[in-house]
RNA sequence: GGACGUUUAGCUCAGCUGGUAGAGCAUUCGCUUGACGUGCGAAGGGUCAGCGGUUCGAGUCCGUUAACGUCCACCA
């Protein structure tokens, strides 16, 4: 075996050979086995149109810890990797590519471009997938799904169809949110407000008795051409007399009904509503209850249709100014104002969306949104962090039935088919041929896609087998954990929920750990049109993978944003560095073969660091347990830099050139073992990479044990030992750094103290750690002028008599024991506090005393060298 | 209009079930210390946004105010 490492510690050589080691081997790859717990992660799939960015780079790396930390604990870890088809981005995509060609897809046809866009899903589909594998995720790459592959094609049509056939699934003439850009419908999810300056038009419509007019308001004026009422408050006393009147609509010329509605709000504008019912949600609404008639006068793209007379043609802008010249012109308009008014956007390309009556397939919501309740309200399904089932019953409380028709041939075509004869609605889990009600075969097959969240809603199934009943989906499904973004609670999570719960009959995850977004370093949000987002490509390509993860997990608290910022990168590059040289430092000092155990006998040094790796081991473990990721970083980063790198091997190194090497090599190893086992989930490649360089038992550490606390290793009383020769080692350097007295500088140490014991066997640490030539534990070779350090356990000097000042000394002293004094007073004053005593829980009472003491002989010895000195 | 989040060292952020504040970076000083200068040793720096309450004790719990941010709603 090659014992070299290079002297710092190169990513590049190291990731792609250990990641295809790893994938060729078959490590990643789950099987169904009744001895062991399945832990399953579904991961959200990213569009196949995407490229990695900082939000997949952090949704996989906290997926990816998860799962290579429950794999080494034991769990029959599955995590199933995919892609969505993302209809309308997709096809966005293809027809923009088109365009270049001077193609549309009317020229092509639906054949033709369901082809291209194949190949183009073939051409592009795998390059979010190749570059999952750079992060280092341990998928299991041979269960890949596609939204659109056969089975999960299978499971939405066979959920299609059994919606329809229970009912929850119909098609009808509902006033949707239609972009004229996309062409299509899209769900109210999909729909962004935005807050625009607008106009507030104050309109006069004439009553039809010729009595007067009536005033109203309204933001879109061009509408007007539709209007088929004017409604007020029921209640409202102005107009109470004119209901069931009637007025004459301006330009039009035609009588509308003057209605009663509760709907409108008497304080705002006149407390008189225009109702269009084909262009405004509301106004539809209206419109049912009133069996009001709906005239749509809009084109699907944007413009005057025939019904709007002679404003055929114009663009809704358009309209909307020839209108108002032509009702300024004829007197009709009171006065315009302006106001900001809430424009609702296309998430794609954000235009405008027109609310719009059309003919669409929609599943009823109101059924399915309550078990989906329940499951979260009874814990079967828990948010992390909790505050997130907010969102989630909001949404689900305020559903309105999901339009699920888009106008768009990338994605699941609709399996409904209608029959040209008859008039017959056919849907079917088989093609069908022929009508089922008049016999003839003039079958049509609905032009239109499902919403691309209709599959996904299905993901965490749908990619196990369902709705076959799969060895598979017994045993891995329900999943545990869900991983995702606070921003597609709605999107998706919630559509999942009621999915898995109405199709499976259970929920389709126990977990839902939710994470924030990652921002730039001035707190932006990353975006295409900022220029400001950060390619993790890139960042793996300068730092590699395991510091880009390393800063992902660090500090990141689930729900939380976080900032992008290049130190934090660099400082975990440097953390990897850290280890690589600390392994460094074990091969080199190795020698032959070495038993994988601890010694026999260990001494102090090797019992403080051997139960600090033992604590670390649980409270990591408890750490991943709550998903508190960021605080298991932390804890792994504070044991690996401070305890084992400064402390750890420091204290080896005299160890290393004496008799008790090998026992020294053996601790090494053994804790750098479990140092490389808890960090493995947040540092796979280096880790593995060490891991197979120094001796080791298995194939691989990806799937070792996790460690595990060991009750044998715990050594309370030898942590607190060391602890005293610690601070006594910070306090010695301390001072010679104050008295800027060089390394090179080595003195005598004259100690006395009541640990002698310990501190005899910690000289050699002294010596070495807090430059002493001897230290010498007899208070009768103590004198002249000596530097005096003081700790709780031990009173320290240093006979520097050229530096020492001792007027200065004295001061200082004397300073340092007023303030030890103050602390005193504080912990006294707590002890002597009655209530204090009697309602504090015990070991705090006990602490406090303890530390009144240690304060206390702290003073005693700052005394007894300030007498000695006076 | 409603809901939620944030406010802690110069900067970016941790701080779990209340026990008397931490890290990284930055700053200052000192180091050719036999793994590492991507390093080592040391130092300075915080009335934990304000106010009130609960408690023996509050950065942590409750109420309230402010600033910033996010989401939802959408009165035409």
């Amino acid at each position: 075996m090659d014992r070299e490492l290079a002297k710092s510690y190169d990513p590049r050589e190291v990731e792609d050979r250990i990641y295809s080691f790893w994938e060729t081997n078959g490590y990643f790859h789950a099987n169904v086995n009744p001895d062991k717990k399945p832990y399953t992660i579904v991961m959200p799939p990213p569009n196949i149109t995407g490229q990695l960015h900082m939000g997949h780079a952090l949704d996989n790396t906290l997926q990816d810890i998860l799962i290579r930390w429950r794999r080494m604990q034991g769990y029959e870890a599955l995590w199933v990797p995919g892609t969505d088809h993302a209809s309308i981005a997709t096809e966005a995509k293809i027809v923009e590519a088109m365009k270049k060609e001077g193609l549309t897809k009317d020229d092509l046809g639906r054949d033709r471009f369901l082809e291209r866009a194949w190949k183009w899903k073939e051409q592009f589909g795998g390059r979010i997938v190749s570059q999952l594998r750079k992060m280092g995720s341990s998928c299991d790459w041979d269960r890949e799904r596609f939204t659109m592959d056969e089975g999960c094609s299978k499971a939405v049509r066979e959920v299609f169809v059994k919606l329809y056939e229970e009912g929850k699934i119909y098609r009808g003439e509902r006033i949707i949110n239609w972009c004229p850009h996309c062409l299509t419908s899209i769900s109210d999810a999909e729909v962004e407000f935005e807050e625009k300056d607008a106009f507030f038009y104050h309109l006069r419509y004439p009553l039809a008795d010729g009595s007067g007019y009536l005033e109203l308001a309204t933001t879109r004026p061009e509408t007007m051409l539709g209007d088929t009422a004017v409604a007020v408050h029921p209640e409202d006393e102005r107009y109470k007399d004119l209901v069931g009147k009637k007025v004459i609509l301006p330009l039009v010329n035609k009588e509308i009904p003057i209605i009663a509605d509760e709907y409108v709000e008497m304080d705002f504008g006149t407390g008189v509503v225009k109702i269009t019912p084909a262009h405004d949600p509301n106004d539809f609404e209206v419109g049912l209850r009133h069996q009001l008639e709906v005239i749509t006068i809009t084109t699907d793209d944007g413009y005057m249709n025939d019904l709007a007379g002679k404003y055929e043609g114009l663009s809704i802008l358009e309209a909307r100014k020839a209108i108002m010249a032509d009702l300024e012109e004829q007197g009709y308009v009171v006065k315009v104002e302006p106001m900001k008014h809430n424009v609702g956007n296309c998430y794609r390309c954000h235009t405008t969306i027109e609310p719009r009556v059309s003919l669409q397939w929609f599943v009823k919501m109101e059924e399915l949104a309550k078990p989906a309740i329940e499951a979260v309200k009874t814990g079967k399904t828990k948010f992390v962090p909790e505050r997130f089932d907010k969102i989630y019953y909001h949404w689900l409380e305020n559903i309105r039935d999901w339009c699920i028709s888009r106008q768009l041939w990338w994605g699941h075509r609709i399996p409904a088919w209608y029959c040209e004869d008859c008039g017959e609605t056919i849907v079917s889990r088989e093609d069908p041929t022929v009508c089922p009600k008049c016999g003839c075969t003039h079958l049509t097959q609905d032009n239109d896609t499902l919403d691309t969240w209709f599959s996904s809603a299905l993901w965490p199934f749908s990619t196990l087998g369902w709705p076959e009943n799969t060895e598979d989906l017994k045993y891995f499904y329900p999943t545990e954990t869900m991983v995702t973004g606070y921003d597609i609670i709605f999107f998706w999570v919630v559509r999942m929920m009621f999915s898995g719960l109405a199709y499976t009959g259970d929920v389709p995850f126990h977990t839902v750990f939710i994470h924030g977004l990652v921002r730039d370093s001035k707190g932006r949000k990353m975006s295409k049109s900022l220029g400001n987002g950060i390619d993790p490509l890139e960042i793996i390509e300068e730092y590699g993978a395991d510091a880009l993860r390393f800063m992902l997990a660090t500090g990141n608290s689930p729900g939380n944003d976080m900032r992008f910022l290049q130190e934090k990168v660099e400082s975990s590059r440097n953390f990897a560095n850290k280890i690589w040289n600390a392994a460094r430092f074990i091969l080199m000092n190795l020698d032959g073969d070495i038993e994988l155990s601890l010694p026999e006998t260990l001494t102090l040094e090797d019992k403080w660091i051997v139960s600090k790796v033992n604590t670390l081991a649980k409270s990591v473990t408890e750490n991943l347990e709550k998903f508190e990721l960021g605080m298991a970083v932390q804890k792994l980063y504070d044991f690996i830099w401070d305890d084992f790198c400064d402390w750890y091997i420091e204290l080896c190194k005299t160890r290393l050139q004496n008799d008790d090497a090998p026992n020294a090599r053996r601790v090494l190893v053994f804790v750098m073992t479990n140092m490389l086992e808890l960090l493995h989930p947040f540092m796979p490649f280096i880790t593995e990479e060490i891991w197979q360089t120094i001796p080791h038992e298995g194939e691989t550490l990806m799937r070792s044990d996790w460690p595990l606390f060991d009750e044998q290793l715990d050594f309370p009383n030898e942590e607190k030992e060391m602890e005293r020769l610690m601070e006594a080692i910070r306090a010695i350097r301390n001072r010679r750094a104050e008295m800027n007295v060089p390394p090179s500088k080595k003195t005598d140490l004259f100690i006395e103290t009541a640990f002698e014991e310990t501190f005899k066997k910690g000289k050699p640490f002294i010596e070495r750690l807090a430059f002493a030539t001897n230290i010498l534990f007899d208070e009768s070779e103590n004198q002249g002028n000596m530097v005096s350090i003081v700790t709780p356990d031990a009173t320290i000097k240093i006979p520097l008599e050229e530096l020492v000042d001792t007027k200065a000394e004295l001061a200082r002293l004397t300073k340092e024991r007023e303030n030890v004094q103050k602390q005193l007073e504080g912990v006294l004053a707590r002890l002597n506090n009655e209530s204090f005593v009697s309602k504090a829980p015990q070991n705090v009472v006990d602490g406090a005393k303890e530390q009144a003491s240690r304060l206390q002989e702290k003073i005693d010895l700052l005394n007894q060298s300030i007498a000695a000195m006076s």
